[in-house]
Order: C-alpha cells, then sequence, then structure tokens
RNA sequence: GGCCCCAUCGUCUAGCGGUUAGGACAUCGGCCUCUCACGCCGGUAACGCGGGUUCGAUUCCCGCUGGGGUCACCA
C-alpha cells in the first residue's frame, strides 16, 4: 500500500462545510497512516456557482484545520493541474475517445425540450420515472451541430463493487439513463470530470460522502469503457441535523469558519467529525497522531448520525484542556486574536500570558471563553459587574479587606502558597473564615463574582495591581449604602 | 415512485451467538470547594416489529416497519 493516492474534490461554492471537512479528513488519515498522497482537486466546472474567493477560503480553512495536502493547488505536483477549468481539453479528448469506441454519442436533444417531456410525464404520472428516452443513442449526430455527449449505458448487466465500509454494492444497469458527459459548452459533467481526473492523476481510492453514492456506478462504467483501472471506493455515512434532515446553514452553525470564529481549536472540530462513522472501542479523544495510527476504513460505521453541538463543544473542551493535546504555547498563541478582539493589550512577555492562560484553562471550552475569563488580567481596571459589586463590596466588607489586604502585603513572597499562608494565618488571628472575605476579594480584583482561585489571581496580577484593587475594592466597599436591614 | 443504503440509551457509539448490554455527551442527584469551573461518586435511559437458523439471538438469514440518499446540460 505505499502508493495509495486519495484526494478530497471540493466545488468552490461556498464556505468549506463541515462534512466535506470529515470527507477530507477521512482521506487525510488514509494517506498519513499508508503513506500515500492526500491530493486536493477543485471542481469548479459550475461556472454559475464557483467563486476564487470560495476557493481561497477553502484552501486557507485546509491549511487551519493542519489538512495539509501533497499536491495541489499552490503546492503543484506532476499531475496537474489540479482545477478542473484547467483541464477542459482532456475531458473532450477523453470524451472524443468514448464516441470513437461507441461507448459514448453526440445527442442534440435540448435541455428544453428534454425539461418538457419530463415535464409532461410527471403530470401524467406523478410517480413515473424519467429517463432520457434514447432519442439520439443510435443517430449518429454530426459535430456540427450543438450537442451533449451521453454515455451509452448497457440495457443488460449491473455494476457490482465493494465498498471499503458498506460491503459488496449491486446495482443494475437498467436503473441508469444514458446520462450526459460533456455538456453543450463543452464542459464535462460531474461524474466524468471526476472519472478523467481520478484515473489521470492515479487516484487509488476514493473517500466521500454517501450521498455520491449513487454516483459510483456509473463512474465505474466510465472507467471500464475507458479501459481504465476502477479505484476502490469507501463511503462514509452521512453526517444529518438533528432534526433528520440534510445538515444545512438553517441548523446553525455549518461552515469551519464559524467554528474557528467561535473559537474552537482545529482538533477539537476534527476530533468530533472522526467520531461521526468511525470508532476505536471506547477511546473518545484523540490526538492527530493517535488518529493516524488508529484510522482504519474497517472501523468505519454504516448509520448515519445526528449532529450534536454539545457533543461538539465537549469534545473541543477536552482539546482545550489537555496539556498533552495542546501545548501552553499553542494554547497561548491560539488565544491571542481572542484578546485583541476583545480590544486587550497582549502581555509583554508570552509568560505572563500563558500564567495568566493557565489560571482559566480547565474552565475554559473555547478561546472566546478563553478571553473573556482572562480579560481582567490585561486592562488597567477590571471591567465590573454591578450586581456583584453592589452585593459584595459592602460597608461591612470594608474591614475584612483591609485585613485580607494588609495580610497579602506582609507576606514574605507575592506567590500563591506564601500568599495563601498568609492570608490563612491572618483568618485565623481575627477569627474568620475565606469564605467570609473571599468574594468581596473576587469582585476588587476581578471585577466579577466567578473567577479562578483567589490566590492564583493574586499571583498573576502581581502585587502592585492586586494591592490597588484591593484598596479601590475596599473604598468603594466602605461607601456603599448599607444594604437594607430586614426583620 | 425507481434505484441504493441504514437500523443498540435523547445524541455519538462499544458489541463481531451465551454480557448484570459497556463508554462518552446531555440529563438528574451527591461529594469536593473562596466563586465559577475542573474532578470524583451515583441515578434515569437502548437492542423497532414478525418470522426463521440455533441448545441459545442485540449479534446470522428473510419479511415488515421506520429513516436516509439520489433521480439535472449542479457537485
Amino acid at each position: 500500500m505505499a502508493d495509495v493516492r486519495v484526494r478530497f474534490a471540493p466545488s468552490p461554492t461556498g464556505y468549506l462545510h463541515i462534512g466535506g471537512v470529515r470527507t477530507a479528513l477521512f482521506n487525510w488519515l488514509y494517506a498519513r497512516k499508508t503513506g500515500g498522497k492526500f491530493v486536493l482537486r477543485i471542481e469548479d466546472t459550475d461556472q454559475e456557482r464557483s467563486t476564487p474567493e470560495s476557493k481561497a477560503i477553502i484552501l486557507e480553512s485546509l491549511r487551519w484545520l493542519g489538512l495539509t495536502w501533497d499536491e495541489g493547488p499552490e503546492v503543484g505536483g506532476d499531475h496537474g493541474p489540479y482545477v478542473q477549468t484547467e483541464r477542459l481539453g482532456l475531458y473532450r479528448a477523453y470524451a472524443e475517445k468514448l464516441i470513437a469506441s461507441g461507448h459514448a454519442y453526440r445527442c442534440t436533444c435540448t435541455k428544453a425540450d428534454l425539461d418538457a417531456q419530463r415535464e409532461a410525464l410527471k403530470a401524467r404520472d406523478p410517480k413515473a420515472n424519467f429517463k432520457y428516452p434514447g432519442t439520439c443513442r443510435d443517430a449518429n449526430r454530426p459535430a456540427s451541430e450543438p450537442h451533449v455527449v451521453r454515455f451509452k449505458v448497457p440495457t443488460e448487466g449491473a455494476v457490482t463493487y465493494v465498498d471499503k465500509v458498506f460491503g459488496e454494492i449491486k446495482t443494475p444497469n437498467g436503473a441508469q439513463q444514458d446520462f450526459v458527459l460533456l455538456r453543450t459548452d463543452g464542459i464535462p459533467l460531474y461524474n466524468f470530470g471526476a472519472v478523467v481526473d481520478d484515473t489521470t492523476m492515479g487516484i487509488t481510492l476514493v473517500a466521500r460522502g454517501r450521498d455520491h453514492m449513487v454516483n459510483t456506478p456509473p463512474q465505474i462504467l466510465i472507467y471500464e469503457a475507458l479501459g481504465a483501472k476502477v479505484p476502490e471506493f469507501a463511503h462514509l455515512p452521512m453526517m444529518l441535523a438533528p432534526s433528520g434532515e440534510k445538515l444545512s446553514k438553517r441548523h446553525g452553525a455549518v461552515s469551519v469558519t464559524e467554528y474557528r470564529e467561535k473559537g474552537y481549536t482545529p482538533e477539537g472540530v476534527l476530533n468530533y467529525l472522526v467520531r461521526f462513522g468511525w470508532s476505536c472501542g471506547d477511546r473518545e479523544i484523540f490526538s492527530m497522531e493517535e488518529l493516524v495510527e488508529a484510522f482504519t476504513w474497517e472501523t468505519c460505521g454504516r448509520g448515519d448520525g445526528k449532529f450534536d453541538a454539545k457533543k461538539f463543544l465537549a469534545v473541543n473542551h477536552e482539546h482545550m484542556k489537555q496539556d498533552r493535546l495542546q501545548s501552553a504555547q499553542t494554547y497561548a498563541d491560539r488565544t491571542k486574536p481572542f484578546l485583541v478582539a476583545r480590544g486587550l493589550t497582549l502581555p509583554a512577555s508570552d509568560e505572563h500570558l500563558m500564567a495568566a492562560l493557565k489560571t482559566v484553562r480547565e474552565r475554559s471550552r473555547t478561546f472566546i471563553e478563553a478571553a473573556e475569563g482572562a480579560d481582567f488580567y490585561f486592562r488597567a481596571e477590571p471591567v465590573v459587574d454591578e450586581a456583584a459589586a453592589t452585593k459584595f463590596l459592602v460597608p461591612a466588607a470594608a474591614e475584612r479587606l483591609q485585613g485580607f489586604t494588609q495580610a497579602l502585603a506582609n507576606a514574605p513572597a507575592w506567590e500563591e502558597k506564601a500568599l495563601d499562608a498568609a492570608v490563612h494565618a491572618w483568618l485565623e488571628a481575627a477569627g474568620l473564615q475565606i469564605k467570609d472575605v473571599a468574594q468581596a476579594a473576587r469582585v476588587a480584583l476581578t471585577g466579577r463574582s466567578a473567577s479562578p482561585g483567589l490566590f492564583e489571581v493574586l499571583a498573576v496580577l502581581g502585587r502592585e495591581v492586586s494591592l490597588a484593587r484591593l484598596e479601590a475594592g475596599r473604598a468603594r466597599a466602605a461607601a456603599a449604602p448599607a444594604p437594607a436591614q430586614n426583620g
């Protein structure tokens, strides 16, 4: 299996859909696992919808995910070009070859005419199954007239292939019609373009979504007519919306771009998607290396699955938390853009940034949450949650805050353990418990009622800032109106 | 409707003839605790139905039901 060649062939008609990412991922994993090549090809033969912007977004998304390609746009390779509209001559040549060998023919029926026939039939019998009637099948139309090229599907027999995940699939030829290979303008249709490209690019295995399973029999017919080697096929079960419908924009975020913007880690995204239709016993969380190691087509499932945003978040959370999956440095680098987006000034040293992020890491499910949670470290003054301040920075807390602050100021070293010890010594002497001052101190230091542990915060914030914020909090508490007496 | 595919907790799944049907997410209790989390402990929760095959079916076969995909000069 040293010469495995697989490909991902998106059409540049929008953002990269997470369903497409999953397809790309499985191909990529197989290539990496076998030491084969992962080829990226752009199928832009739908000129109505294809855009250069979309192509750029797709390439960027794949790079962000780390699904690097060995051959394709921007990296080159020996089987290029890797964009279909740059290969038009090839399709034309192969079509001529099929006409010459009697496997295809020119058809001058117009689309308008065929559409009319289809509708007429449907009007007569809504359940009827329209197939191209074969008007031009044996008519030998001249090349001088406007025409499409159709494949001459055998009237007898069936196509049988062994799918790597679904097993043997058999489809009678009678169920197929003489499909179009080349349009009037000479641009190939999906099935033809894919086969010509896959065969000329030496693709050995085609893995794609189950929604393409219906395309496999006609494609195999083309390979055979061309006298080309038929590649292996592996279809992946569908990823459906929670409602059971096909997953689309109306079901929430479906593009990689959105998850990137929401602060997901690329590995988290990939890890969630790989568990769709693939499993490895009870294991759920994998690093990319582990995935490459564990991947096989045999352990792919066949049942469709439903997208679950909560599980997705949970899987991402694991990748956010585990140091094994993401180093502190990577975590910091990835959080930076989100910090900047909040208008915060990044600390001069990565060490300080990493120390701050370490305190919010386990409670952050995304980088957005990490940036939000660490917000108070990077402002001159914390953004104050007024409800929390009103509740905890009350006159009764002023004195305790002062004692707390004093204890800290006298600590032998501004370091978590020492601060903790100093505060507890004071607490004991004053006959208080940490909970008697914790929330007031927390609001003074962070502006909120929920934050990382007090001593962690103090240590990261530093002596000067901490003492200043505590004093400001004490002042506010002392000046606050006494809470209403009751009972 | 034709063709193709699928079927274990709400969701993702383990299971490859004999299990108290396991894990994860979600959910509900509890513990931990300076808050929020994290972590830990525990609960609720599944083999769609009917025939076979077999000493024995979640597991193998058939049918049914249910669900999905696809039927373009889109991909």
